[in-house]
DNA sequence: GTCTATAATCAGATAGAC
DNA sequence: GTCTATCTGATTATAGAC
């Protein structure tokens, strides 16, 4: 069936050609990387590339998509988790994991709404739809004893959770030059968050929390 | 004394490529203004542009001079002022307006290194320096009897203060579209701040902030 | 699908007259 | 100091053979 290979090869070099741009976009950033150097770290001519993405924009695109396609599949599936902390900590994980594989739409968010300005509204959307169920987790939470804020203490709480868990990950490529993300750094920038509540936390839920993180530690 | 006139006239015309250079690359990054762009704006035909910067990096460099020399006097004028939490207001505030002011230096970082390497060491450097007094007030503080925080948390603590900080201006700018700098935002960001620290501070120190910023408010 | 060759554009930078 | 004219190089994108 030369038809079913000829499909095959198609979409593998296309998917090939996604995760080499994905690669040198999060090294380089999108405006300091070439179709021509793309092309090469692929291993296929350059007028090839313009085959499979009539532009270098539309290949930018198909990586948001893809993107935004992740952020669905963790929120779809934590509809499905409800409330419980521990799944809470697996959610912020994979969200933190996510941002990392796609930091530079973070870290180069002005370039790509300069020349396509519909990111904006569409990566303002993936904001706030992270955001809710981390809300949800501080309100039931504090519904169950849990934690002790106040409604303005947990509108600055939540705005300082999405800075931070967002931007751990730009500090850490940009400000300390890490290039691979190991378990230490996304154990560091779990931490960071955990600190955020930590001090807002009653005693029982501060004990759960300790547990938590040397379960974790006994089991690296 | 054309001397003299001649040189006055040379500053200015320098200094207004710098205003508005700096205005410019605040707007759109420095990769997306060209030097035809920056002439254009300043009134001075792009030839001349180069008279005065012999390449656009050097003109990306004497901007980042400014930002160092900024970020020295505030420093500076800090080390005369003590350990005094009114001080500390003014200082971070102070620190939050020359983010604002050359906001492009740390959202546009990875393209600025990627020419101009060893900007990563001496943007590191002004880190170094600024979160310096800020330990340094916390454990004045703690030694005061107003902070109770372990030395994990501290630790944690100062991380957060610096990413929420930083990032805070990149949050305003990138994801709500904030074009410029009002009080309202520099409040915002401190109240930021100032939350992190809030859950940590013991009955009295609270009262006391809470009196600030209810002083800043009538003072507006 | 993949390649070669090339068009079209545009940015940074220089030379030299005024 | 300031301008006009121009060059060089890089980058996106297309046409068309294989």
């Amino acid at each position: 069936m030369p038809r079913a290979k000829r499909r095959r090869k198609a979409v593998s070099t296309r998917d090939h050609l996604i995760a080499v741009s994905l690669a040198l976009f999060n090294e380089r950033g999108p405006d300091r990387v070439t179709t021509a150097q793309i092309a090469e770290a692929a291993g296929i001519n350059e007028g090839n590339l313009y085959y499979y993405f009539k532009t270098k924009q539309a290949l930018i695109l198909t990586i948001f998509d893809r993107f935004e396609a992740a952020v669905d599949d963790l929120l779809d599936r934590d509809r499905a988790a409800g409330a419980d902390p521990a799944a809470y900590v697996a959610f912020l994980t994979e969200w933190f994991e996510i941002v990392w594989r796609y930091r530079f739409l973070y870290r180069d968010f002005m370039g790509l709404i300069a020349t396509a300005p519909e990111l904006r509204r569409r990566i303002r959307a993936i904001s706030d739809r992270i955001r809710d169920p981390v809300r949800q987790l501080i309100e039931h939470m504090r519904a169950a004893g849990l934690m002790d804020v106040s409604d303005e203490a947990l509108d600055a709480l939540l705005h300082n959770v999405w800075i931070v868990s967002t931007y751990w990950v730009v500090y850490l490529d940009v400000q300390e030059g890490v290039r691979a993300l190991k378990k230490s750094h996304l154990e560091w920038g779990l931490k960071q968050v955990a600190s955020l509540f930590q001090p807002h936390l009653s005693e029982p839920a501060r004990h759960w929390l300790d547990g938590q993180s040397e379960a974790d530690r006994s089991s690296v």
